[in-house]
RNA sequence: CCGGCGGUGGCGGAGUGGCCAAUCGCACUUGACUGUAAAUCAAGCGGGCAUGUCCCUGCGCAGGUUCGAAUCCUGCCCGCCGGACCA
């Protein structure tokens, strides 16, 4: 794979790259190259986890860049997720969370065997250089900015907050120093982490990113958040309405029921949820549906450019009969001007998913897979 | 450690001795309407069943006063705010 190649697979589907140029930079450099995205284990993998970062890890590791998963149980603990505590959360770390992982992995055509995955208790343990990273950062950071940073752990600026919550910045940024990461990959909701990490960069003398002897700013992917199912807080838009604010208000959330698929759920329950997904009809811009299936669906991962295999949206002939789509900007035309009735386009979405997502499904539906599971669903009360 | 305020259903928040299973809003469930969803309207929304002017549990926890307590008293636990101690 030539560079050019590398780097169209790494930037693909990605909201932001900070920078392309350093990106660039290390694919150039020769260098062994190591890739970090960290997940809290909070609770189901949903598929805003499980596909669409997944697929970006697959990215990475398609480029040559070996693929890290930081199972961040100290910062779930301190998070207060699974009841905040630690015993539960490193079990379900290394047992259902690297297990969904590497079945989503799988799903997406990836071999699991090529992950790394990273247990941060034992990252942690005995590590002085780690918790000198985590000083070294925090002197280098100031209160105000941590402060404004806890928006990370998924909260309120402003909110209650202990201080161990503080630390949590902090904490994500030494990560990724101390893995020696040069990349550091996450959700748009992490961006604050990743500007810390490259803002420090250059002041670090414990565990600084090098490249040969040079002191270098690890590189920022962010990948998109998944719309959630539900209709979001403000509708219908108008001219004054906020979009990014309506964006980061319409994300995917554990916490809201159905606005979530997660990997293993049932084949009834994915029909369920999408059928009852918000979708006006004609809308693009808003619409969790044509969202998923731009991100899900005609990922450039299923759908490679030029790609030969068509996508065929099946409809009854009083609907007009079945549709043959080449890429995501044809639906859109097509959806927006309502030729495709959203009943439709949900079908489509749904039996596209349940296909996709049958090998993560079928593991956690019987024995070991289904014991975890359900030993989660108990602990989070379904 | 001291003082002030506060802890009510999934959440927010009323109620401050009987009319309280607990106003109201949100969320949720169901039905009507749309070839989806949303919006709108209607019903339900602690648990149970024999579905009733029924029973049980219930307003941080444990006791107490009273014919009767979410409401009063005592103790304890937790939270927020302020102070003290220390320096």
């Amino acid at each position: 794979m030539n560079l050019q190649d590398k780097i169209n697979l790494i930037s693909r589907q990605t909201e932001e790259i900070i920078t392309p140029e350093d990106l660039e930079f290390f694919l150039k450099s020769g260098e062994k190259l190591n890739h970090y995205i960290g997940f809290e284990i909070s609770g189901k993998i949903h598929l805003g986890t499980g596909l669409v970062c997944m697929q970006k890890v697959k990215d990475f590791a398609d480029a040559g860049v070996k693929p890290h998963i930081f199972l961040a149980d100290y910062h779930t603990w301190i998070n207060d997720k699974l009841g905040g505590d630690l015993d539960v959360i490193k079990k379900t770390a290394v047992g259902y969370f690297k297990d969904g992982l590497s079945l989503a992995y799988k799903c997406l055509g990836g071999n699991p065997k090529d992950l790394n995955f990273i247990l941060g208790s034992e990252f942690y343990h005995n590590n002085d250089l780690y918790w000198q990273s985590v000083l070294e950062i925090s002197k280098n950071t100031s209160l105000s900015r941590m402060q404004r940073s806890i928006s990370i752990l998924g909260r309120k600026e402003g909110g209650d907050v202990d201080f161990a919550k503080l630390l949590y910045p902090a904490m994500q940024v030494a990560d990724i120093f101390c893995g020696g990461f040069h990349f550091s990959h996450a959700g748009t909701d992490q961006r604050k982490a990743n500007v810390i990490a490259r803002d420090v960069a250059k002041q670090l003398k414990f565990s600084p990113l090098k490249i040969g002897k040079d002191i270098v700013k690890p590189a920022a992917v962010h990948t998109h958040l998944l719309l959630g199912l539900e209709k979001p807080a403000v509708w219908p838009i108008s001219e004054s309405t906020d979009k990014s604010e309506l964006q980061t208000s319409m994300k995917m959330s554990k916490s809201k029921p159905d606005s979530a698929v997660f990997i293993h759920d049932s084949i009834d329950e994915i029909k369920r949820k999408i059928k009852k997904a918000f979708c006006p009809e004609g809308e693009i811009e808003f619409n969790p549906i044509i969202d998923w299936a731009k991100y899900l669906i005609f990922s450039p991962a299923y759908r490679q450019a030029g790609e030969t295999e068509k996508i065929i949206i099946s409809r009854k002939p009083e609907h007009g009969g079945n549709l043959e789509i080449k890429n995501i900007d044809e639906l859109k035309e097509i959806f927006k001007n309502k030729e495709l009735h959203p009943e439709d386009l949900k079908k489509f979405v749904a039996d596209y998913l349940i296909e996709l997502l049958k090998p993560a499904r079928e593991h956690f539906e019987k024995g070991e897979g289904k014991r975890m599971l359900g030993e989660l669903e108990e602990l989070i009360g379904k």
